[in-house]
DNA sequence: CTGTTAGCGCTTTCAC
DNA sequence: GTGAAAGCGCTAACAG
């Protein structure tokens, strides 16, 4: 880029000081009239920007938000769920006027913890949208960072955004218990997440009120993925088929799906299947997953607007928030 | 946040000035042993983070880049293949130690061209990933950024990094002809996309050598979706059914698949269907998708790398990079 | 309504 | 090997 005019340039031009070119471009309703439209114009003509880091070192305010996904593994922006939310996240932030930043552990030249980057950076507030529960460096940055807001956690000092997991699970096994499914695997995801241990707890007080407890079987898959699941499946189809199988979510389901097909085993006939996130493809696969809705779209609207309200209002402390899901009808049930 | 430490912190503990502490710090060599372990281990006793705003300010380097998605309609993030782009451009720029902030039309609290985001940021360079050609703002952009690198796109002044679109239509119609379907429907996108030149120009150059010109026929597809391409698809079952359709990707696919099982037609017995992209989903739907693989790992990388490259190295022209791409044989076809 | 001055935190001549 | 001083571009008392 080229040299920017500054506002020495336009202060110049316009002869007067720094600090009313500074005013009359902020809106300060102390600028007169004739010269605040003097200014305005030679700021239009030079195609005048300010700079963002002048303005921020003088202001201590960035108008910059942080975002951290994972990203030592694949799981960032391709799980189409995280994708769908950081969207949604990236659309509110504009709106209020904030940027999207990125969180890393690589600097410039130099290797640093998230917190590192942020308190370099001086975002005004970061959202934790996705991320490796066992990564001390995320929950050093939860602890000690002013503004932050979390999805789908629990920490007491940050605003957290949750789905209602156990809700969600409550409504998977009522809908396959009012279906006749008795016999339920559940593939759910690592154990040290918070959302698989919120899921596995509102499986099981269901299981129990429906005194299926006994019929139930739990799977870790682990790392998951269409393929593990796909794996999962085909030993499950070997050991002999349940009523139903719950995965940890769609692109698992479908992934199951699959195998199931290739084994000549008909959904929901001969084993009913659900998914969990309503993700485009729950619709889009055949037979369509009967699966949990997550409305990403206001996931995303709610954290980041409530994050920014906090900062403008310059009000910190820790609350919760949940958001309700939904299931949809498939035909996999 | 709290109050940082700052420079003149250490300085002053350190009893030596602050030139010597940024010397110290940033590994000039002209620093005495004992002074920079000092300083070094004051900084380390302080958590000391330099300010990002206070040394761009100074060195005029932001290691920050900037990407513009489309961000006033929902193809952003919420399009696999994108935010699979994404997902590899963010790794890559954090691989050599850059920030990426999206760009936006809302700054702080008024409206800017995309442009002008870029230099009130200062971003080192600007990457355009999707987005809507038409935008005058988005020309404006890549005229007048220095470093600037595009996906898809043909400009003479960028980076582009695109893939062999032209190519991909050419294995497209010779897969389906060497299958013996000659009557083929072509749903593109919109006409005044440069990637949807690209392939119609591939596929009209195969058609003709195949001589079968005669037997296609092109559909807009304009603003495309599965339900959409579903729509579409209902519309060509009514008017007749061709040998084969191709989709201006896989989510259309998978839409136009529906509507085709739906009426009881079979695929690839009635109708051969092709999507585009090769994006996770072609894989998971069934039958699965013959499709064009577009490798988003690579595409992110290369066009990240060389972006940098031309940053660091301070050499500014554009020029072109072409990436293969290749045919994933499924059961459409 | 406008200008002077100092300062945000860091780097970089230039001199010693 | 180290420091004084100026500057990056902008804002914010304070004074008038």
């Amino acid at each position: 880029m080229f040299n920017l005019a500054t506002i020495y340039d336009i202060a110049k031009e316009a002869k007067v000081s720094t600090t009313t070119v500074s005013r009359a471009l902020n809106n300060h309703s102390s600028v007169n009239h004739k010269t605040r439209k003097k200014i305005i114009e030679l700021a239009e003509k030079h195609g005048y920007q300010p700079n963002s880091k002048a303005k921020s070192l003088a202001t201590k305010k960035s108008w910059s938000l942080g975002v951290l996904l994972i990203d030592d593994s694949d799981s960032g922006l391709n799980h189409t769920l995280f994708a769908n939310i950081i969207n949604s996240i990236s659309k509110t932030a504009s709106k209020r006027g904030y940027e999207l930043t990125f969180l890393s552990k690589n600097l410039a030249r130099s290797t640093v913890s998230y917190l590192e980057h942020a308190n370099y950076r001086g975002f005004d507030g970061v959202i934790v949208a996705n991320t490796n529960i066992n990564d001390p460096h995320v929950n050093e940055l939860i602890k000690n960072v002013k503004f932050i807001a979390c999805i789908d956690q629990n920490h007491s000092n940050a605003i957290c955004v949750n789905y209602k997991n156990r809700d969600g699970m409550e409504m998977t096994l009522n809908h396959l218990f009012s279906k006749g499914y008795r016999n339920v695997i559940y593939i759910h995801g690592q154990l040290d997440n918070y959302v698989t241990q919120e899921r596995l707890i509102g499986f099981k007080e269901t299981a129990k009120e429906l005194n299926i407890e006994r019929k139930c079987k739990y799977i870790e898959g682990e790392y998951t993925s269409p393929q593990k699941a796909y794996d999962i499946t085909r030993r499950i189809i070997k050991e002999g088929l349940p009523d139903a199988i719950v995965y940890s979510d769609d692109y698992c389901a479908s992934g199951g799906l699959r195998c199931l097909r290739e084994h000549g085993i008909n959904v929901p006939k001969d084993v009913a299947i659900m998914g969990y996130d309503g993700v485009e493809i729950s619709s889009l696969i055949t037979p369509s997953l009967t699966t949990i809705y997550q409305d990403t779209d206001r996931i995303g609207e709610v954290v980041t607007e409530n994050l920014i309200n906090s900062i403008e209002n310059n009000r910190s402390h820790g609350y919760i928030i949940e958001l309700p899901v939904s299931l949809i009808l498939g035909e996999t049930t």
